[in-house]
DNA sequence: CTCTTTATAACATCTTGGTGTTATGACTTT
DNA sequence: AAAGTCATAACACCAAGATGTTATAAAGAG
């Protein structure tokens, strides 16, 4: 079982030292640096490579979602764990999408931070079901395809699919073998349908946009 | 603490008779239903509505994600688990797309099984944070935005921006108050830098497809 | 067997988009 | 001070897309 080392962005100066003790004093664990800003982070950790940095949402100057997605950027196989007190929607993804694989409260057990930190270390997302329910939500709604598109007929499905990947009409009758005439057919039925009056907004309603 | 009615949907005999009597054991849960294939969920499920349904994946005929499908498209609030054998990404995002909220293995024990379904039932996700990390996964790579779009300036991104949205040239000048002759010079700029010759392709690229 | 839908096709006309070329003032970098 | 970048602008030319109208054969619904 391998030494892992962390680091800590907090600006809160008891919970960042709570946090410290707790790495330090437990077998299997390394606090090798804590920071109370993003800028300070941003200096030191490049020269430290912790195995997993944890990183609190709100700091004074640049927030911790920032922080994240320039390390994440230089340095892909770091790991990072969002510490908070939010479960806010917006926060959740906008940590996700800047490079973070954990989300867990600020109110977890020592025991179960420790347990996050070697999960996460070992290649899981720890996070609560609460959370990772909101994740599976944004998943559902991106699934739901706009109704307008059920009404057009397969062939016309397919000139928009043509449409959406850039070709020319030339182009489209080309590879499906039909007329330029009647291509321009098919899309201006497809727009009716779709009730666009444009090739952009006709694609941007097949990708549900 | 309400009791939770909870239906099975399993092909494996003996994989369905021990879930049964575990889930009909314990205090807190009642299994008000127990099918071998889809087809038979589909026709019973609607008359029993159970609080939570636990789908096998690979069901004889119709399989586990056209069955969530169609309940959770008729019982949004019916709550789905997918049980499965494997770990397989495809599997796991079809399974969330088509409507499932929590995603355990088969392999999870008894009492992990109980507290699943309850914690899903009560709005959580259950799922490993292996699989957790899948699906973080999947956000983080369609957060990297095309690098060529860097290397646009600002105000190149605004006119790409008003281009995605399906604007005219002369809207677009209208807007941004230019002249429609800058909008096509931008316009000229935009398409050189991300190497497209057309609208779509433009916006293809900006949306990273 | 008629009515409707679908896929096919053509032609005219007008609008919009894409390309080439040139230019100017503001600002930044060297 | 010279060189480069950026946002602005104009003009010409041709290609491509959008609109309106009309038509026909095949398939499916009633």
């Amino acid at each position: 079982m391998d030494i892992i080392s962390v680091a800590i962005v907090e600006d809160n100066h008891d919970i960042r030292q709570a946090m410290e003790l707790l790495i330090n004093g437990s077998e299997g664990y390394a606090c090798i640096g804590a920071f109370n800003n993003a800028e300070n982070a941003l200096e030191k950790i490049p020269q430290l490579l912790p195995n997993v940095v944890l990183m609190d949402f709100n700091l004074p100057g640049m927030n911790g979602i920032e922080c994240i997605a320039r390390l994440k950027g230089e340095f892909p196989d770091m790991q990072f764990m969002m510490l908070t007190v939010y479960e806010d929607d917006d926060k959740i993804f906008m940590a996700l999408e800047a490079g973070a694989s954990g989300y867990i409260l600020k109110k977890t057990s020592p025991g179960e931070l420790l347990d996050a930190i070697r999960d996460l270390h070992e290649g899981g997302s720890p996070m609560s079901s609460q959370i990772a329910r909101r994740v599976v939500a944004y998943f559902q709604k991106q699934a739901k395809p706009n109704p307008a598109l059920e009404a057009l007929t397969s062939r016309e499905k397919e000139i928009l699919d043509q449409l959406s990947k850039g070709f020319l009409y030339k182009e489209i009758a080309g590879n499906l073998f039909i007329s330029i005439e009647t291509v321009r057919r098919h899309v201006h039925n497809i727009y009716e349908k779709l009730h666009v009056r444009s090739r952009t907004d006709a694609v941007n309603k097949y990708f549900n946009r």
